[in-house]
DNA sequence: CCTACCGATCGGTAGG
DNA sequence: CCTACCGATCGGTAGG
């Protein structure tokens, strides 16, 4: 499975922007990192707009496919969130640098490539309430306000990159088992 | 209580480095944004780094004074990490905008100004990884693995002004009540 | 894929 | 606080 020069673009492009930002990443240093002039990336794509558009909007998609699979399984309230957990990890492992550049770089996006990215995101947010909405109406979550769990839960998944970059010796393995135990049980013992 | 035209500078682009970010914002934007030439701001700082430098230790300095504090005091761990949230809160209303930009823009520091605030940062870790511990030994918190809670939590924290700025009728009450809720006690009933 | 080049903009300085 | 200006660098194009 050979990668075409866009993709080696984009691969390549996701690394620097995730290790020094959108803004501080010229096309020079991204032609020089992959060996070539500045001038012939432009033979590949039409802008560096477009890259960051491009890596963006790939994970993105990934996010809101699974939890619009996810949402309608016949699955309770914890089982969903529990897959969303795990997914995000895999995501994490697959898709570092995409990741770290959809964190960090989203506001450089313009336009078309924005508002796709905001209704992607949107979207993703109004399911994941509408799970917890289950939960509580099943009796299942405690009577904590929505809002408030929404934004802790996702901010702890959306940044897994920076853990994962650190490599403190936790194995993924530990992750799997004890991060949806920390966001879902608590950590203080009952 | 008048400012100096220094903080003025300085106030002005924590606002401005956290709706654009610090490499997309000019030091013509932030004179523009001011009423005065961009030469004219040089009477004041000695350069674009020094503002955001300014900007990132004086909250950073704040929080590990505060972890310094609490770290001594003769506490439950759980009352310490319910003071460590509570501070958080404060600090995320009075500072929003010197938050933001330390959390997306810290990379952008150079040399001593980036040392200065990873040794700050790295101390806070460190005391707040102490104290989990010290709930561990004496059997308040789960046996949970440390650096999850570490990365789940702070994350968490650190990032409150993104849910802050979205303004979504959540009362900082509700905050101060269901945040150390969430991330304590977990939001599954038992 | 390259050389050569464009207009625009950047952080910062000189000098008043 | 300003005008005037510096060298450097930017994203991108023309033409081969």
């Amino acid at each position: 499975m050979s990668l075409t020069r866009k993709q080696e673009i984009i691969i390549t492009a996701s690394r620097l922007f995730k290790e020094r930002g959108y803004n501080a990443i010229s096309m020079r240093d991204l032609a020089a990192e992959m060996g070539i002039k500045a001038a012939s990336l432009y033979n590949h794509i039409s802008s560096k707009q477009e890259i960051l558009g491009l890596i963006i909007l790939k994970v993105s998609e990934e996010f809101t496919q699974h939890i619009n699979t996810i949402y309608l399984d016949e699955l309770s309230s914890i089982k969903k969130l529990e897959a969303i957990i795990q997914n995000h990890i895999e995501i994490t492992l697959k898709y570092t640098h995409h990741l770290a550049c959809m964190n960090n770089d989203w506001i450089h996006l313009e336009d078309e490539y924005k508002q796709r990215y905001l209704n992607l995101r949107n979207e993703y947010e109004s399911k994941f309430r509408q799970i917890l909405q289950q939960g509580k109406d099943e009796g299942e979550l405690k009577d904590i306000d929505l809002e408030i769990v929404v934004f802790s839960v996702l901010t702890t998944l959306r940044t897994l990159h920076i853990w994962y970059a650190k490599k403190t010796s936790i194995q993924v393995a530990t992750l799997q088992q004890d991060l949806p135990k920390t966001l879902l049980y608590g950590i203080v013992k009952s």
